[in-house]
DNA sequence: CTGAAGTTTCAGTATTTTCTGAAAGTTTAA
DNA sequence: TTAAACTTTCAGAAAATACTGAAACTTCAG
C-alpha cells in the first residue's frame, strides 16, 4: 500500500482543488500523491494507488508536464520511467502562478487591447471602453506585482513577514525615499 | 439591440475566462455585461442579451450574489429588479481574490493544519508531513501579501510601478535600514 | 382578498468533461 | 529482426455540470 488514511486524505484533497487551480481531480491527486511521496512513481504504481486506468495516467502526467511540473527518472536495468515533481514547493507555486498567466490573463489582456485600438462608434461603446480601460490596467498592474513577488525567494519574504514589515508601509518608505532623491 | 459586436466580443471572452475565474460560462458572460454596460439591466434584458433562459439568470444572480459582485436596484413604478456591478473594478477583483481564498486556500490550510497536529506514524508520514509543512507556509505568505497588496489603492501601485518601483530593490533597501538602524 | 407581474426552484434534459481500455506506437535487449 | 516491456492515443462510455421551462412562490396594487 502506497498511502496511509492521513496521506490519502491529502491527496483526495489536491484532487478537490485541483480543479480550481487549473487542471482536473485526476490530474491533482496525481499531483498531491508525487508532491507528498519521497521516491519517484512509475506510471501502473500511480495507477493502482489512485484506482485510475493506465490510459489515464500517461494523460495527467502529459498534462503536469504541460505545466513544467514534472520530472522523469530512469532506473538503471528498469525500462519504467519514474515520475517526481519539479524543484522546490516555491518553484512549483511560480510555475503555476505563471502558467495560469499564461493562459487566463493574458488573453484577456490582448483582446481588451485590440478592441481599445478601435475608436467607439457611440456613447454605449465609449462607456464600454473605459471600463476596459480600466480593466487592462488593473489586470497590468496585478501581473506586475505578482511578477516582483515571484522573483523575490521565500525565505526573504518570511523574513521580513515576521518582521512586521507589510508591503505597504516598504513602499511608503520607498515613496519618501524617491521624493528625497 | 443591447450589444455591438465588439462589447459582444467582450462579453463572450467573459464567458470562456468565467471558468478559470470560478464561476461557469454563463454567469461570466452576465457578469461580463453588467460590467460593460452603463445602466442596470433586468433579468429579462439579460437573458434576452445572452440567448439563456430566465430561469439560468435568476441562479446567475444568485451565484454573483454569492460572490458580492452585484447589486440590486429599483425603479420607481416599476417592478422589476435592475441589477449593476457592485463596486469599483479594483474593489471586484479584491472580492473575488477573496471569495477565492476563502473557497481554495483556506480548506487547505485547514486541512494542513489538522494533519500536522498529528505525529507522524513512520518515515513516510514524516517526509509527508515535512512536504505539508512547506506548503502550509508558503500560502500562508502567499495569503499574507496578497492581503497586503489588495489593502493599498490601485492608484498607489500604478504610480509606484511606472516609477519602475521593483519589491525588491525596496526590500533590499529597507534590509539596510534595519541593519543600520 | 385577487390576480397580475414578477422571481425562484428544481426535475428532467442537454452539454461538456473526464475516464476507460483496447489498439497502435515506441524502445531496447538479444 | 524480433518480441517483450513499456507508453500513448483515442473512440466510445460514464460522470459531472449546466440549462431549460413549467410550476410554485412572492409581492403588491386595487
Amino acid at each position: 500500500m502506497l498511502m496511509t488514511a492521513k496521506i490519502e486524505s491529502f491527496v483526495m484533497h489536491c484532487g478537490e482543488m485541483g480543479s480550481r487551480w487549473g487542471f482536473n481531480r485526476t490530474v491533482g491527486q496525481m499531483y498531491g500523491l508525487l508532491i507528498i511521496h519521497e521516491q519517484a512513481l512509475s506510471a501502473m504504481q500511480i495507477s493502482e494507488a489512485l484506482n485510475i486506468s493506465r490510459g489515464n495516467v500517461s494523460m495527467g502526467i502529459k498534462e503536469l508536464q504541460s505545466w513544467r511540473l514534472v520530472q522523469v527518472h530512469h532506473k538503471p536495468k528498469d525500462r519504467k520511467e519514474y515520475y517526481s515533481p519539479a524543484g522546490t514547493i516555491w518553484e512549483m507555486a511560480t510555475r503555476v502562478f505563471e502558467e495560469r498567466r499564461k493562459r487566463e490573463v493574458d488573453p484577456t489582456l490582448s483582446l481588451l487591447r485590440d478592441n481599445l485600438l478601435d475608436e467607439p462608434a457611440n456613447e454605449q461603446e465609449l462607456f464600454a471602453q473605459e471600463k476596459m480601460h480600466e480593466i487592462h490596467d488593473l489586470l497590468e498592474t496585478i501581473t506586475h506585482w505578482a511578477g516582483e513577488l515571484q522573483s523575490m525567494s521565500p525565505d526573504k519574504l518570511n523574513t521580513l513577514m515576521k518582521l512586521g514589515a507589510g508591503v505597504s508601509k516598504v513602499i511608503d518608505m520607498k515613496d519618501k525615499f524617491i521624493k528625497k532623491g
